[in-house]
DNA sequence: GTCTATAACTGGATAGAC
DNA sequence: GTCTATCCAGTTATAGAC
């Protein structure tokens, strides 16, 4: 039997319905991204997901949990975690490079982060959590290229890990505003060039 | 009589009027930058003004001009033209300097830039202009340090421009969400210390 | 010029039929 | 699980008295 000790068998839509909250999640990230979370509606999750703005919420039950959907998504596809020594500068141009060709995941990124600087914002502690966690690696990184030699003497490990982020994140601002005119993996690329000493 | 050729005397309350304006212009800076533009009501302004809705929009006539109040006050206050040659990076780092005494225009600054890149929001061409603008200041700036040896060798001077902007608007953000462990003036001088060098 | 009152509209969320 | 219908709160903007 496939009946469980609670002598419920637990069957039915439940492919269905992760499949649908799936859905949405993917819609949730375009439209905030577009729009973001204030602008965006859950009407226009909905109508991007192709349903009723009751079925949205009855898969989740607020406009926030819509937006922490969101998220999780873009972090499942775009945080990979950069490899260390040799290729650390190597992963850094190369997510920025897979980022150029999914602007989705960049326009919700920056809609949010300068959103979530304003008071009583969902997402603000979540960026709060990510700046703090990559100054953490990537200021720990570059303390492992200086113990073997690597950073450019003068340089600050932890300095260059705010700066690498902070560089990053303003490049994309930047790169949506102007994509013509802005080159985000050059910019990092001419960045890491400048800290990371060649191998001697 | 005191009638001119319209016959009415221009007169009254007009210095109060300019007053009212920059009062208003004042709390629309606030309340902007604390709640973002969809965030922040035109109620929320005529509450920091100390007057009703009512008042608010009479002296602006819609929520937009309270914006772009907003962002012309800003510009009055922060955007010094930074020195040339020798001057260029302590005008940098000193601008820097003074903007972390002055939290609300960076609050205004970051809350409405992020928010900009999403579709139709009102502030959007003032930030492309903005950006345009200011990368071509501080490229040309860059390129006539080139010219006169001043730049590290194998730094293209558009990309340091540009590079400058997106780390002193990305270090901001960081700033705004953690005062405590980013120093903005101490990461935008290391980046000029890394790519200008020193008077011979 | 400033107010009270309110019109016109939009948003998130819920109830209940199917 | 999904829909139609609806509720209620909040928002911009206008009308008109003083």
């Amino acid at each position: 039997m496939t009946s469980n000790e609670s002598g419920r068998r637990r069957r039915g839509p439940y492919a269905k319905s992760a499949a649908r909250r799936e859905q949405i999640a993917q819609a949730a990230l375009q439209v905030f991204g577009a729009r973001g979370y204030r602008g965006g509606t859950v009407q226009d999750v909905a109508d991007a997901a192709g349903m009723s703005q009751t079925s949205v919420l009855h898969h989740y039950p607020n406009k926030q949990e819509l937006l922490i959907a969101a998220l999780k998504r873009r972090d499942a596809v775009t945080d990979g975690t950069p490899g260390t020594g040799e290729r650390f500068a190597q992963s850094i141009v190369e997510q920025a490079q897979f980022n150029e060709g999914a602007a989705e995941l960049i326009e919700l990124y920056a809609a949010l982060c300068g959103e979530s600087t304003t008071s009583d914002h969902p997402a603000r502690s979540y960026f709060e959590a990510r700046f703090e966690r990559l100054r953490g690696e990537y200021g720990a990184e570059f303390e492992f290229m200086k113990s073997i030699g690597r950073l450019r003497p003068g340089v600050d490990p932890h300095v260059a890990g705010a700066s690498l982020l902070a560089l990053w994140d303003g490049i994309q601002v930047q790169w949506l505003l102007s994509p013509d005119d802005v080159d985000m993996a050059g910019t990092l690329k001419a960045y890491l060039d400048l800290v990371i000493l060649p191998e001697s």
